[in-house]
DNA sequence: TCTGTCGAAATTGCATACAATTGCCCAAAA
DNA sequence: TTTTGGGCAATTGTATGCAATTTCGACAGA
């Protein structure tokens, strides 16, 4: 019947896991196995197991007889996935900056001079893009693979909850210029640095979320 | 037949790993869905939920139609995971130092005190045990759930890979004086600090493991 | 003797069926 | 009218059965 590799299961995770985060599930909803399992037209068995998945990365969560529900975090959550946000790209960039490799520090510096243009220019799409795309870098320069992917996932988690923080007029250029000293601090191998400004640049951007700030010591 | 509470999937995944985490269960090796069920008397069912929840843990890996074997890391992959360990107790020391309450704070230092009457007693054993709750108390006192529970998982992943590192004479004092370092930074709120001595301190027990030192920077 | 292909057995992925628990609804009594 | 108790329905947890794919082995040909 089914042709593709791609085991249901994982299909179904990845398509719920969209709904999610692109707000169509809204936090607070319950899935329950059999709607799912009528929606997409397969049994309950891969629905329980995709959503077994989804509840181990933190995208909804699910308790012994009461089903599962799209994670509704508190607040005081949603703060600490930003913390975690901050220290955990500060973490990639630092390593970055200890492993990166000279072809990698020329593309990084590439990548950013090419968004250093799209902010002047104020281009907010194409900046948007590139800055996923930039941090993914950072990710992957870090040469670390459970510290990349657990960043990864945690920006995924934490996209719900993120506004537009380039609508502001502005806020294009000033993050351009925090990539700059990021970006400095990586090129030159200092990884003390790299961390410092990453942390900074990031925590600005939860900011922008309106938390109540603080939290910063040293 | 059951009256437990607990479902048996996740005592499956408890049961599971500990044979993995012993070492009675040792890398490489095969785990066949229905050899387990028949194991422990239960259906394929919440075996394979088990298997699931493992291999999003990193415990083993799945191909999808190849089945599940226990993780046989790379030396490489190996040497990421300690280095993330590291970078994560690091992080987690540094919230620590930033969140812990002053109650908190007081508990670390007698729980530190406590230790260093051990290693001055040279028992191992209990040093040992009292070294894990030390650490565990950072991650908790790092207030951060999504840091503190992946710091967690990977300290559960390393465990495999990890020899005892207590063994020779004087790593007890010398780990000791380490935390010591550590505690004091953290009580002091000097966030760079306590980043800097846990990773120093964590990065010594790696190379307790032989892995190719380096990376120690700035 | 070695290699390639075909086949059968075993194992996984998915579907369906059964059991057990939970939460809800309604009714009855205070 | 409100509260409590019981029963019922809905949903999850578990078991089993079926189909598809993969792997291992055997046999034939070179």
């Amino acid at each position: 019947m089914q042709t593709d590799n791609p085991t249901l299961t994982e299909k179904l995770a990845s398509a719920i896991a969209d709904g999610i985060l692109d707000g169509s599930l809204t936090p607070g909803l319950r899935l329950d196995e059999n709607s799912l399992a009528r929606q997409y037209g397969v049994s309950r068995t891969p629905v329980r197991e995709a959503l077994r998945q989804l509840m181990r990365s933190g995208l909804i969560d699910m308790r012994p007889r009461k089903g599962a529900v799209v994670s509704k975090a508190t607040p005081g959550q949603v703060e600490s996935l930003f913390v975690a946000m901050a220290e955990m790209e500060a973490t990639c960039a630092r390593l970055a900056a200890m492993s990166m490799t000279p072809v990698e520090r020329r593309r990084l510096q590439a990548r950013h001079e090419a968004m250093t243009a799209l902010a002047a220019a104020g281009d907010r799409a194409a900046y948007s893009d590139a800055n996923v795309a930039f941090h993914s870098a950072i990710y992957a320069g870090a040469h670390n693979e459970p510290i990349a992917e657990y960043t990864l996932g945690l920006r995924r988690r934490v996209g719900p909850f993120r506004r537009a923080q380039f609508n502001v007029d502005g806020r294009l250029v000033l993050s351009n210029r925090e990539h700059d000293t990021v970006v400095r601090a990586i090129l030159s191998g200092d990884a003390a640095g790299a961390h410092a400004a990453m942390l900074h640049h990031v925590s600005l951007v939860e900011d922008a979320f309106e938390t109540f700030a603080a939290t910063s010591a040293a």
